[in-house]
This record gives C-alpha cells, sequence and structure tokens, in this order.
DNA sequence: GTGGTCTAGACCACG
DNA sequence: GTGGTCTAGACCACC
C-alpha cells in the first residue's frame, strides 16, 4: 500500500496524503503521466472519507502536480518530480531548522543540543524500516 | 520583556507563551517565590488577548508551577525550577526526534539527512557556514 | 480534419465538436444529405472516447440536425444549414454578452472595458495592434 | 449586502463567491487589514451552507489574499488590492477574449462580429446598475 | 465567538 | 467508472 496515515497525529488526514504523495512522487513511485489511485479507492484503502482524499488532491492540483483527465482520473503532472524533489528538500530542512531553533532557545547548551541530535539520529537510522536487517 | 510570541506561527500563541515561561524557569530566569506578571500586563506587553496569558497561566497552574497568592498574584512554585529542566530535555528531545522520523520517511539518504543536520546545526549555534566570519 | 480538440478547456469535448459542428453546418462547409464521420473514425481522428463522439452525435440527432440512414451512418438534415446559422448568430451574441456583463461587474470603467473590447477585437482579426505590421 | 449569489448558474457558488470578493478588494470596498464577514455569517447572508463558503475563503487564504487571525477571523492581506486589481483586468480580458476568439472562428464576419459587439455593450452600459439614470 | 477538520451522503457532468 | 459540487452536521482548537 501507499501510504500510512495515523488518525491520532496532531497533523490532518489530508496533509499526512499530501506529504505522502509529494514524498513518493519526489521518490520516483509515482511517475509523471500516470493516475494516482481514485478518490473513492484511496479513501477506502485509508479508511478515511472521500472529501479528505479529494481535498489533498486538490490541493495538490492547486500545485500543479496533479492534473484532471476529465472522466477518467487525477494525472501526475511532467513538472511533478522536480518540484517535489526539491520541496522535500526544502520541508525537511525547515523542519529540522524549527527544533534545532527551539532546542537552542531552551537554554540547554550547544553541547547538550548535539549530544541530543546525536542520539536521535542515531535511534532513527538504527530503527530498520520494514524488516531490514539493523 | 521575557517573551518573543508570533502571531502567525502555526503553534498556538498560549503554548509560546506557557513554554517560553517553562525554558525561563528552568534557565533560572524566573526563580521560586517570585510573582509572575499579572495576566493584564503581559497581555499588554505581548499584545494578544488577555485571555490567552490567562489559559497559559492555568494550564502552568495545573502542572503545579505556579500557585495563586491571594489577592497577590501568581507564584513560582519551589518545584518548578527542577520540574522544567526535567521537562526542557523532553520537550526539546521530541521536538527533535519527530524531524528526524520524518526526515527518515521523506525517501532521502541518511547521509543526506545527516548533512542537512549538520548544517543546521552549524546555522543554529551561530558557527559561519562555508568560511563566514563568526 | 474538421475540428481540433482542447482537452484542457474547461469545456467539455462532447461540446467542442457539437458546436465545431454546428459552426461547420452554418458556413456550409458540411452540406445536408452528406455524411458525416463515423464515431469511430472521428474519436480516433480527435484522440477522444468513442463515447464522448457518440454524445455529440446524439445531441446533434435531438436536436434535428443529424438523422441516422440505416445501415450507412449519420447524415445532415437539410434544416441544418438554417438552423445552425440562426443559432450561431444566437450562441454568438450570448456569450459576448455574458463576458460583457462580467466585465460591467468587476468595478472597472464602461470606458476601461471598451478599451479592451477594442484591443482584443483586433487581436482577434489580426489587425496589427499598436504600429506592428499586419 | 456585499454579494449576489445565482444558485442556477453553471459557475460553481464558491467561484462566485471568490471572484466577487477578488473584484471588492480591486475596487477597494474590501479594505486590507480588515475581517472579512465570518464564514456563517456569509453563509447566512447568501443563503449557502458554510463549508462553501469556507472553501471559497481557504482558496483566497491559498492565493495569499487572506490570512487568518486566530480565534478573531479572516484578514484581508496588504498585498490583496494590487493583486486583486491586476487580476480583474486579466480576468475580464481573458473571458472576453475569448468570447471573441470563439465569435471570430464561427465563421461570422468579421463586420458582423463587430456590430453584435458594439449592440451588446451598448445593451451592457445602457442597464443601469441600482437606479442611475439611464 | 472564530476558523479548521472530518464524516456522510446526495447529485451532476464527463468519458 | 471518474472527479466536482453542495449540503448537513459533528467536533476541535483557539481567542
Amino acid at each position: 500500500m501507499l501510504f500510512s496515515i495515523q488518525a491520532n497525529n496532531d497533523r490532518p488526514i489530508y496533509l499526512q496524503i499530501l506529504q505522502q504523495m509529494k514524498f513518493a512522487m519526489a521518490a520516483g513511485v509515482l511517475q509523471p503521466d500516470s493516475l494516482v489511485p481514485s478518490v473513492r479507492d484511496l479513501a477506502r484503502q485509508l479508511v478515511v472519507n472521500p472529501n479528505t482524499v479529494a481535498r489533498a488532491y486538490r490541493e495538490l492540483q492547486g500545485d500543479g502536480l496533479l492534473q484532471t483527465v476529465r472522466g477518467t482520473g487525477l494525472q501526475i503532472t511532467p513538472e511533478a518530480p522536480d518540484r517535489c524533489r526539491q520541496e522535500r528538500g526544502r520541508i525537511v530542512r525547515d523542519r529540522l531548522r524549527a527544533a534545532l531553533e527551539e532546542a537552542r532557545h531552551s537554554g540547554l547548551a550547544p553541547s547538550e543540543v548535539e549530544q541530543i541530535v546525536q542520539q536521535e539520529l542515531q535511534k532513527v537510522n538504527g530503527k530498520p524500516a520494514r524488516g531490514e536487517a539493523p
């Protein structure tokens, strides 16, 4: 399956779908000109309301990453992969920067912050996804 | 005065106040037994709705970090510094972990993520990037 | 062949076909008693779904502009040219009026609207704007 | 009242709201920093579902013409008037051009098209709004 | 009070 | 079958 949704997350479901689609486009999992899963199908897969999927798709249209093919479905635009690769880096960098700035302003010494970063970095990298060898 | 509020931030104002007060308590900027600014004063200073300050204070009371002194104001509890120092580390760590996990699932290679982390860490610590003078 | 279809246009494809056929009948490009291209042929030519062509033809039948000739195809009716000539004027007038009314309600001054109309009229008629050579 | 909605129009209600707000911003009827009517209020006025209004507002946010002031309402951005003035001209021009190009390709002679344009232009301008003298 | 999110379900146009 | 629009109503966070 393409995506995983966490309903308890503080981030809206439609944004989770949106971002995961962008990441998938950046990674080449979703190719230009191909059709994304239909609103109804994806809604069934993710066990969410079709309107929620439609909203994510609508925003992706607004971003120029999807376009409608009438009566057929939604198609990934040619520009999508490039744009998503760029945005992916930006998203990741921005979120990391925000967390680091907050840490910096917490009163913790830079060395303490750095230590935490290294610890968490190892945890995250050492936590293999989908049963990879550790 | 103490805090800086970003109204356009995605984080609620009352949480910004709350967290910055905790950081100040952890850092010793706010000492036990001393009084925090009145709701109205702080609201005027920060140019926010008094209800917003009141909510932050209410939660700090609920956490046992502030206590009412009848007819006088809100006082920082003796336990506040210790508790805030502990919580500070937890907050910083949690936010960093979340950002790193998101980076991990973005499709970027771990080496790329690490590179971004190092770059941003230097920026935040004020160390010069690419040979800039400090 | 006859028509040009813009799939990304906001107007439905079947209506584009329909209207262009009417215009062709009005102009005499399509003559009474002659046969229109088969659904499949036209669909291939225009690279659209045969259902789409079929729908346009169906509506033209409903309008009395096409009639079936059993085992042979669809034939242009004797009344078609007259009817299309009349309708052509109505279509053009209606669309122009709608655009002008919208312009009227945009808050632009009538003189500004008129200026835009003149400019676009010249462009469309191929007349040179601002002293360009024709 | 600010706007008038035609439910029978072929254009979606949320787009009618959207465009009329843009026109109002362009005309200065809606000023920067002021709040637009609340979703619920406008929905009541127009007798449409609040979600429909919310959708129009959401798209205006996406265009950078509105911004949320949390717990307070939606505010017109400083850039809105300029952007809307520009867009107003573009919208009006585009729609007129489309209608004129269609007229041009209808098979009508340029002189006939021009005649229709002049007639409709007079009608539209001669139709005074809100009881102006003719 | 405000906007934001989500669900449920209906209807329509298009292919 | 597809997406698009609209309605109705619920719940939430924030101010």
